[in-house]
DNA sequence: CTGTTAGCGCGTTCAA
DNA sequence: TTGAACGCGCTAACAG
């Protein structure tokens, strides 16, 4: 850096206090006003973001920290995130500490170092001691899709079991009743709530649940593929599926093409996805969408809350549930269009 | 804010510049270094980023300006670069311009303003003076993806050229011909090395080309099905196509489902892709990665490599190509299994 | 090796 | 309204 307040002072000759009343948008005397516009101008002076967040403990720079930036969910969240950021004029810095604890308290830390006005973060399992230190700092924090309520300001996830209600009910209402749900991993709070939802509607439309038909995975493609194998190495078979997440979608109806099942007449396929869900197979498939620009419209605004309130007030949640949408397709080019 | 190294100084009982000297790996007599090593840790220590920055000009941190994160490219060529920064204690702050150059601008001058180490970013089309005050500064510039030499450090970009050659190569090698090319805008660098890399090989094989076989579109998937379409109209059908882009296979694909096209029998297919390449429908396809890691690693080389020199030097260009690959299947689950 | 001093660039008193 | 002074937290230069 060459440039300083101090030699714009120089330059349109007034003093170093008045460049920065008129720099952070004080009034000061018209003629001042503007020989101190043409300095700036002149010398090609902007502030010292540094000097003025030590002076001021004020940054206009938010964290966010997340175990990787693999798959669409991180990747698409965190461009709705910026945006809204961008709006209110922070800036974002990103972390990524698949999934260390230990890497985690260390990027906590170099945020706190860093005096950022606000960390977003999703927590690692259970865990989120790590946040401890820029929680003494009142730094606010906003949680990411948590399993449970920390002690942050706010906390913003998926309502799967909402989600995961209205699509089965979706298929309910198209008939359906042999409906098997497939889910990742059981510890996981969105395949938990996806299982829940299931229920529920079950329960709601009086349909005997059949144990055998709730699987558990990994949120893969190759598990999606073997448990439709399972599903359909037993006697009884569902007439609809419903998959809790994209990539094991993609195993099912990569099963209904080598078992030659038919979709949709003798398989209806349900799913939440990150993606907006499409296929190369012209199936009939019920997608909802993850609210990624919800939960991140959702974020902002409870930073920017935490912003006016003076102390770190305890976990606000908010549950969001994305839509029902109907599978993107792509119509073939018509005769019609000229070549 | 609260405890500095002021609290440390004094709950220790040495001087200030002491424990600067130990927070900085300094050596400091055994008596001293314990007692200071003591009251960090019973404070709770830890050094003010801001502060140290601005004292000496090194905040370690670098921008990364990038037009959004749609798409699987950027999503995981952060990934990388996060995670090649982490090692060498480097923060990323995140910028989105979505094309403006307005934005851009100011991005870059905000990151001047933060003082970051270097900045990475993708040059918006042609223009790219926006970076011009973090120039000026003589802050170390890695352009990514840009379509000609800026005046910048370094330079690393992919070698569609290359890769096409190779992908096409493999076509003629397993006895194609007849091969079509399909690519985006004409204005993309992408495609345009895409094009050049095809008519490289086809000259070189004693190849006929046929100007018909030749397509521009937009690098989507609506795109891809109206191209085949329009290929599958005239008389002369190719027996193999080379997709520039993951999204025109998709519509390939999609184009051969509907028409009935069996692939790989009747029609091969060739890609070069951001994801490893991989569809629903067991196809044969020849799958060209995007060298999204080996990219990051050399941008970050160069990086480093900027740390050392003092002035900047000229563009130094690299280009990289990627790896052609099977195309990734999963297999069924097999029926020795235990359940 | 230690402590004192002088800034890094800026915002914010206070007196004028 | 303005300008001089001081301090944010830290490092670097110097003297001891």
């Amino acid at each position: 850096m060459e440039i300083t307040i101090k030699d714009v002072a120089k330059e349109a000759g007034v003093a170093i206090s008045t460049v920065s009343k008129y720099m952070s948008g004080g009034s000061v005397r018209q003629e001042n006003e503007v020989r101190i516009r043409e300095a700036v101008k002149k010398l090609g002076y902007s502030p010292n973001s540094l000097a003025r967040g030590l002076k001021r403990s004020k940054t206009f720079t938010v964290g966010l920290m997340i175990e990787a930036m693999d798959g669409p969910y991180w990747a698409k969240l965190i461009n709705y995130l910026e945006a809204e950021l961008q709006k209110i004029g922070y800036a974002l810095i990103l972390c990524c500490h698949g999934k260390s604890v230990e890497l985690a308290r260390e990027y906590a830390e170099y945020l706190t170092s860093q005096m950022v006005d606000g960390i977003f973060f999703a927590p690692i399992q259970e865990e989120e001691d790590y946040m401890n230190v820029p929680r003494e700092k009142e730094i606010p924090l906003i949680a990411l899709e948590a399993a449970k309520g920390f002690e942050v300001y706010g906390l913003v996830q998926t309502n799967y079991t909402a989600m995961a209600y209205e699509l089965v009910e979706n298929l309910i209402i198209k008939g359906h009743e042999k409906i098997a749900v497939i889910g990742g991993a059981p510890s996981l709070r969105s395949v938990q709530e996806c299982m829940r939802g299931y229920m529920h509607v079950m329960e709601d439309y009086d349909i005997e649940v059949c144990r055998e038909w709730m699987l558990y995975g990994e949120n893969t493609r190759e598990s999606g593929l073997e448990m439709m194998y399972r599903l359909w190495q037993a006697e009884k078979k569902p007439t609809a599926v419903f998959a809790a997440n994209y990539y094991m979608a993609m195993g099912v109806l990569r099963a209904a093409s080598e078992l030659h099942i038919v979709v949709p007449d003798e398989l209806s396929l349900a799913v939440i996805d990150d993606y907006v869900f499409s296929t190369l197979v012209p199936v009939k498939v019920t997608a909802a969408t993850q609210p990624l620009e919800k939960i991140s419209h959702e974020a902002c605004r409870l930073f920017r809350e935490s912003l006016e309130h003076p102390k770190q007030k305890r976990a606000e949640k908010v549950r969001i549930k994305g839509e029902i949408v109907p599978r993107e397709s792509i119509a073939p080019p018509r005769d019609e269009e000229e070549e």
